[in-house]
RNA sequence: GUGGGCGUAGCUCAGUUGGCAGAGCGACGGACUGUGGCUCCGUAGGCCGAGGGUUCGAGCCCCUUCGCCCACCCCA
């Protein structure tokens, strides 16, 4: 039996992981633009990050987390009592890591400019996988860390999209869905007023949506059955119970919106898994590419989140995209970008003392800028004209007895087939130029 | 965690009622002695996912297990 990746985890070849790379590359553009700066916190961290963030009722915490012992911690120790162990966990997402390391470092004082950062990297979470969900899958996202007023919303919900636009990905193909879920004044009564009409007319929801009605009731609006739904449609609305405060922050968040020109689905069944959410969360979907797994992007604010981590009062927001779903999208549209040649210029040696003229002439013309790549397998000149070709390079330098009796090199352009005869100077230069 | 589908060559897949392991593409070599693509010829490549069972005989039937895919759930 050959070694093979644990499940649900994927290797990245040169293509898929060219294709990321891209992503990424276009996040330092776009978000440098709204005056983001990159930054990374560890892969683990204690777990009672994950747990007072992100909620330990929550399912991402709850059971899909990954618990991470050193070997000589856990020897002797059963299972059963590993709860007393340093509990140190792999990241199922990057907003608490972050938001623990602004409080840490006090990136963030109180009275202090907005902090805006950025993040790429890999997230783990133990899901049973299908289209668009990976155990090990890579997110980008940005936090704005210390802004109150509803223009922060509307700006990161434009350079999400703005970002999504960049890479290629048409906004007819997009639904932007935008709710607000109150905060600590409303929300209570809100959840009060769902699990009520949920146990009021029990019989009519699933097992799943009844169980769920004392726990989180507010998850029902994620279930797709049907008959839910159906059930759900006379149900309380947030925006009916929102305070003051929270209306008028998600009213101006969409008008913001809308003299921007943005169009946007208000989706008041639009709940985040996470429980640091409050006020305005926000989902980007597509229709194409992605099986059931159909959202590339989502966020919200979290203005209570840092005070969980012992900071004074610092409301943020932020948004995090799936970068597998990204490049999924990208295929379904035929907009991936290819992945470049490896090298420009193929170095052929006709016989034996070419060989090693052809490996002096290769770090020349590599030292000289010239991508390069030659045979080390010592084939024929005829087999390294094939590979030459379907390396896709542009040009093929040929050496052997002529070239060494005249002292001249012989350039083949490989697209249109014309050689020609050349010092090395003039070698040099017309590679180099290109 | 639950349900369904699928595991045969590097890739995509055939394989009849249980009876010698196959094709196309790709790879490699040659036709063309110093030249790629096109064509033709040839060669290599397989623990038929793994383990057990039934059988004279298993890629095929049964059990187990692992993996992949899809959906539930959840989320990016």
């Amino acid at each position: 039996m050959t070694l093979k990746n644990p499940a649900g985890v994927n290797d990245l070849l040169p293509d898929a992981a060219h294709k990321q790379q891209l992503l990424v590359r276009a996040a330092f553009r776009v978000f440098g633009c709204y005056g983001y700066r990159y930054m990374e916190t560890p892969m683990f961290e204690k777990t009672e990050v994950f747990t007072r963030g992100i909620g330990e009722a929550t399912d991402v915490v709850g059971k899909e987390i990954y618990c991470v012992y050193p070997m000589n911690s856990i020897a002797g120790v059963s299972p059963d009592d590993r709860s007393a162990l340093e509990g140190l966990a792999l990241r199922p997402e990057n907003t608490a890591g972050i938001a623990r390391a602004v409080v840490q470092h006090n990136l963030v004082p109180p009275g202090a400019f907005q902090a805006k950062l950025w993040y790429a990297g890999s997230m783990f979470r133990h899901e049973r996988q299908q289209k668009g969900r990976y155990r090990e899958f890579r997110q980008i996202g940005a936090e704005c860390i210390g802004a109150t007023e509803p223009s922060a919303d509307a700006e990161v919900i434009l350079m999400l999209l703005h970002y999504f636009e960049a890479l290629g990905i048409p906004r007819s193909h997009m639904t932007l869905k935008i709710n607000s879920m109150g905060d600590e004044a409303c929300r209570p009564a809100y959840r009060r007023a769902v699990q009520d009409y949920i146990l009021a007319r029990e019989s009519e929801f699933c097992p799943e949506c009844q169980r769920r009605a004392t726990g989180n009731p507010l998850r029902a609006f994620d279930c797709k059955s049907e008959a839910c739904q159906a059930a759900l449609s006379a149900a309380p609305r947030i925006t009916e119970y929102l305070c003051e405060e929270c209306a008028s922050q998600y009213a101006q968040v969409k008008q913001l919106l809308d003299s921007s020109g943005l169009a946007y689905e208000e989706d008041p069944r639009l709940v985040r898994g996470f429980d640091y959410y409050t006020r305005t969360v926000f989902e980007v979907q597509v229709d194409l590419g992605l099986g059931a797994q159909n959202a590339i992007g989502g966020g919200g604010r979290y203005d209570r989140l840092l005070q969980e981590y012992g900071a004074k009062p610092t409301p943020s927001l932020g948004f995090a995209v799936g970068l597998e779903r990204i490049v999924m999208v990208l295929e379904a549209l035929g907009t991936a970008a290819a992945l470049p040649p490896a090298a420009q210029v193929f170095v052929a040696a006709v016989d034996e003392e070419a060989r090693s003229q052809a490996f002096e002439l290769a770090q020349k013309l590599r030292e000289a800028g010239v991508s390069v790549e030659l045979d080390h397998q010592a084939r024929s000149l005829k087999s390294q004209f094939k590979v030459a070709d379907k390396a896709d390079v542009g040009f093929v330098v040929l050496l052997g007895p002529d070239e060494r009796a005249k002292g001249s090199y012989t350039l083949r352009n490989m697209t249109d087939g014309t050689q020609q005869e050349l010092t090395l100077d003039e070698l040099l230069q017309l590679l180099t130029e290109r």
